[in-house]
RNA sequence: CGCGGAGUGGAGCAGUGGUAGCUCGUUGGGCUCAUAACCCAAAGGUCACAGGUUCGAGUCCUGUCUCCGCCA
């Protein structure tokens, strides 16, 4: 740190209360930041972590919609699974709250009126679709039509995805509605803006020169906005959802979104701390760290930055914004409305007492420099391969001797060799590389550094062999074990901020209380003589099955979404009596059926197609049916295609199927019996 | 189209001018206290591609390709 601050005040981005959280969210923002908030604490520093539900905004109103509901009632719901979940997995908020809250209603409506009165605003109208039989004003995302370039028929009114090109809603060919597909009608309005192009110099030099130890990835998308010039943003929308704008002639608007969340970062801390709440955010003492994903990063580095700058009175800017990438899910992008993604509530169903191993997971692989990716298979194989064969390993090792030889007390040791007194060194000088990866905000490099002391440990117990030493020397063997209970002490202290569950469960075993920092490396943690638990396992192995079981839950999660969003194809062009009439269709009755050999899909139909000879078709279905199914059965089939060979067998026509929602294949055939070579008409 | 980030041994990731690293996996050896865990050693990379600057480039410059974000 730069500056020697007095305190620090940890926000991280505000979740989206439309979905549960997922994996993502946890690597980008809530491990991190709870990673750090804990490591502070530890050193004793005065610190909060300000978290809470974001709970306006239009999808919200369009999900309730859907089902049926309110608005209130899909975030009720959201919320409480979410404050649930993280804190199941320990993330230590001091306040989890909600925009929707009346402290937040008041202070961002007092925010919003601060500016208007003083002149910090301009007033702007504008036309801009709207849905009459919605009756709201249709964001630009919600509004489909043909791409003017490409004519792309499914383009979306901010950019047509096909080509790239970016849209207006009013450039779209035939617009509709993504609510009600109905046609939007044209309507004047008018919202207020934030002229953030008055605060391009003040936040240039702030950031472009101020702040150049930020991530690349921040400072780089900073610096491109604010060379592209910065332009007025409007900060009220046409919603029946949100805080009303509080001023006269605003009836039907609210504030926009993203400009009520940030600011329930200080209504969370107002509502924590009534009385003392603006020492933590208008104190040039206090330091502000926002965690955030790299969507967000224009808010927290532009916008929000502008908006307590021109509301004044003090307001303290970020000193840092650490912003990770994004994290993916086996190969494929995490999506809320794809359901592709690993959800916090169900983790902690599935892995009861399994916090910390997801915690680790998502450190270790933490998105910090580009996207990464989560799989399954790299969850079990850092549980099992380093949590439990070096971390829990190496603690087992130590108190299960520490049983064997000194039944249970930690022995009082002789003088230290060179070898005991190298591995202490080794502790405190990783002590400080996990210290300084932290206040750098490289979680995964911490991490590591702290593994690599459960690694010492166990090179120690190799190199200074106790069970060897054990049959000679007991005072040796006792100076050993003294060590490497206070290494294992050391562990229990310096995991606390990354795997607390463990760290607890540890130090009950010890009998370690009143944790602190400066107690890392220090050699007299547990003193001789002193009881030390039963051992218990810190971390168990994770068998095939159960990742195999959430692979398929992701795998099943993934068909039963596209059988959800499957529609029928749309009616294809007509076509006349004459051109239909020249396909002759027929019903046949299968003689024989078989695999085609060396060929996975398909299936060798002998037909009688009552002419006497039987016909011979070939059809690419082996996947869906077994050749006895179908024997004696009748079918349809297209009886005067040209004959054509596959895989070296001549195929006479083709046997009708339907596919259906989920991809499963039928072949359709008369409902009862009629004679072979019917004509189907 | 624009802007920002990224493309490194089998997998996942570090590494911003000077002999290419880490974790896991693989192979061989050692140990046996420990959840077949631990310790040592080895194999394995034309650092997306093509040019250029430099005594020297994964690292700087130019171009191309691919992925992610800028829209909740």
């Amino acid at each position: 740190m730069k500056k020697d601050f007095k305190r620090t005040l940890v926000t991280t981005a505000l979740p989206y209360a439309n979905g549960p959280v997922h994996i993502g969210h946890l690597a980008g923002v809530y491990v991190p930041a709870d990673i750090y908030t804990r490591y502070l604490r530890l050193n004793g520093r005065e610190v909060l972590m300000i978290g809470g539900s974001d709970e306006h905004g239009v999808p919200i109103t369009i999900k309730a919609r859907r089902e049926g509901v309110t608005p209130q009632d899909i975030v009720d719901r959201y919320h409480s699974i979410i404050k649930e979940s993280m804190s199941g997995l320990g993330i230590s908020f001091d306040i989890y709250s909600r925009t929707t809250s009346d402290i937040h209603h008041e202070m961002a409506s007092e925010f919003f009126r601060h500016l208007y009165e003083k002149g910090e605003f301009i007033e702007r109208s504008s036309k801009q679709l709207y849905d009459e039989k919605a009756g709201q004003f249709l964001a630009d995302r919600y509004v489909t039509g043909e791409c003017p370039h490409c004519h792309n028929p499914r383009a979306y009114g901010d950019q047509c995805e096909s080509c790239g090109t970016s849209l207006a809603p009013t450039d779209l060919i035939n617009p509709r509605s993504a609510l009600t597909d109905t046609v939007p009608v044209m309507r004047d309005t008018f919202h207020w803006y934030l002229p953030l192009d008055k605060w391009q110099d003040y936040l240039g030099k702030w950031i472009l020169e101020g702040h150049k130890e930020w991530r690349p990835n921040v400072y780089g998308q900073c610096k491109s906005w604010l060379e592209m010039g910065l332009q007025p943003r409007a900060v009220s929308r046409d919603l029946d959802w949100g805080v009303p704008v509080p001023v006269e002639g605003a009836d039907g608007k609210v504030l926009y979104v993203w400009f009520d969340a940030p600011i329930g970062y200080i209504s969370n801390t107002r509502e924590l701390l009534p009385d003392s709440w603006e020492k933590w955010w208008k104190d040039p003492e206090t330091r502000i760290i926002n965690f955030i994903g790299k969507d967000n990063i224009v808010f927290h580095c532009i916008v929000f930055p502008a908006m307590l700058s021109a509301y004044g009175d003090g307001y303290q800017l970020p000193d840092n914004v650490p912003a990770n990438e994004f994290l993916n899910l086996e190969g494929d992008k995490i999506s809320t409305s794809r359901n592709w993604a690993v959800w916090l509530h169900e983790y902690l169903e599935d892995f009861p007492g399994k916090q910390d191993v997801l915690r680790y997971v998502l450190t270790a692989n933490a998105p910090e420099t580009k996207d990464n990716d989560f799989t399954w298979a790299d969850f079990q194989a850092r549980n099992n391969n380093e949590l439990v064969a070096i971390l829990g390993n190496f603690v087992n090792r130590a108190l299960v001797l520490t049983h064997k030889y000194f039944g249970g007390k930690v022995p009082a040791p002789s003088a230290l060799q060179a070898t005991d007194l190298d591995v202490l060194a080794e502790i405190r000088a990783l002590k400080q590389s996990v210290a300084d990866a932290i206040e750098g905000f490289h979680f995964r490099d911490a991490l590591r550094e702290a593994m690599n002391m459960a690694r010492a440990g166990n090179k120690y117990l190799q190199e200074t062999e106790p069970w060897k030493t054990a049959k000679t020397d007991m005072e040796r063997t006792a100076t050993i074990l003294h060590t490497a209970l206070q290494i294992t002490a050391s562990l229990a202290v310096v995991f606390e901020p990354f795997l607390p569950f463990m760290s607890e469960k540890l130090c009950r075993i010890l009998g370690l209380t009143d944790l602190n920092w400066d107690m890392v490396g220090c050699g007299e943690l547990l003193s001789a003589g002193s009881d030390i638990g039963e051992p218990e396992l810190l971390f168990e192995k994770i068998e095939d099955a159960a990742v195999q079981a959430q692979v398929q839950k992701l795998l099943d999660a993934k068909k039963a979404n596209a059988v959800a969003a499957w529609k029928p194809d749309p009616q294809a062009s007509d076509v006349d009596i004459d051109t239909f009439g020249r396909c002759d269709l027929r019903v046949g009755t299968v003689l024989e059926c078989e695999r085609v050999p060396k060929a996975d899909k398909l299936l060798r139909f002998l037909i009688d197609d009552g002419t006497g000879s039987p016909r011979t078709i070939v059809s690419g279905i082996a996947k869906y049916y077994d050749p006895e199914q179908l024997r004696g059965k009748q079918i349809c089939f297209i009886a005067n295609l040209p004959p054509r060979k596959l895989r070296g067998v001549e195929s006479c026509g083709m046997i009708l199927s339907a596919v259906s929602s989920d991809g499963s294949l039928v072949v359709i055939g008369p409902t009862g019996p009629v004679a072979p070579g019917s004509k189907v008409g």
